[in-house]
DNA sequence: ACTCAGATGCAATCGATTTACATATGGGTC
DNA sequence: GACCCATATGTAAATCGATTGCATCTGAGT
């Protein structure tokens, strides 16, 4: 049992106190699979072959977002892309994400390569909530 | 003749190379009289006065936004907003942004609070063209 | 197995944004 | 100042991401 078994999917969810339904083991198995933060449509392509409706992965997107579960970012493209809330660290603190301007591809950043916590400019203190980094990915 | 009167906007309009219309001069206007940025909405309600359709508010909003005469910021709503751009043009090196994502305030961040540069992660370079950080000022 | 609050599928809807196309106009030219 | 044409505009329709209403189904506690 591996840290994307569905059974680590379904005690999450009733810790959450969600019902643990087919549908939303398996969206939380494929965001917990990927490497980056994947977009509703993303999602609802890989389950769509289950025969989730995609009304229902976005309810359980935003549920799961609404229940800590999930982090949902929004990257310059006005596509909002979701990952796990304890994607890549047991600290569950958010991370830079980077865009790639030509491909739209995302890739999450490690922080070492971006650090930044709140700062002070000026006189004037700033409460960072996210980091997002523009560019072109080696593709592109 | 202020830094916001009509003749400012066309001649502007004039420099990047754009018919200087009503509308245009409009939009310049509306936005140069802002203290922050605003949205398509908030534009169309100022100028459906003048009798001018949304549909020609969103397209010069983006088409001034190609002749970099406007900067778009998203700030976390899903909802795209405008501001001048003339404040800091491409002539300044490239330096982080922070966007308030409750004023949408955006200010310039000292590099030192920030630095990245290009960066290579699992095999893959990425080319940094932007840094955009989010969160709130301490007005906010 | 029984039950029902909560989850799902399906269709319709919504709001932001874009596109198609016919008409109008800015601004350079004669 | 009249003419001309590339470009801007108005109107309507289409697109796209996302949400909502409603009837049906199901997870999970009893």
């Amino acid at each position: 049992m591996n840290d994307s078994s569905p059974a680590v999917m379904k005690t999450l969810l009733k810790q959450a106190g969600m019902r643990a339904t087919p549908a939303r083991i398996a969206t939380l198995t494929v965001l917990s699979q990927s490497s980056k933060p994947l977009s509703h449509a993303e999602v609802s392509a890989e389950l769509e072959n289950l025969g989730v409706d995609k009304t229902t992965v976005y309810r359980n997107l935003n549920d799961l977002v609404g229940a800590n579960l999930l982090r949902r970012a929004e990257l310059g493209d006005h596509i909002w892309r979701f990952e796990l809330a304890n994607h890549h660290d047991e600290a569950c603190s958010p991370h830079p994400h980077f865009l790639c301007i030509d491909c739209g591809d995302v890739f999450c950043i490690d922080e070492k390569y971006l650090q930044t916590t709140d700062f002070q400019q000026e006189n004037k203190n700033f409460t960072v909530k996210e980091i997002l980094v523009r560019g072109q990915c080696n593709k592109c």
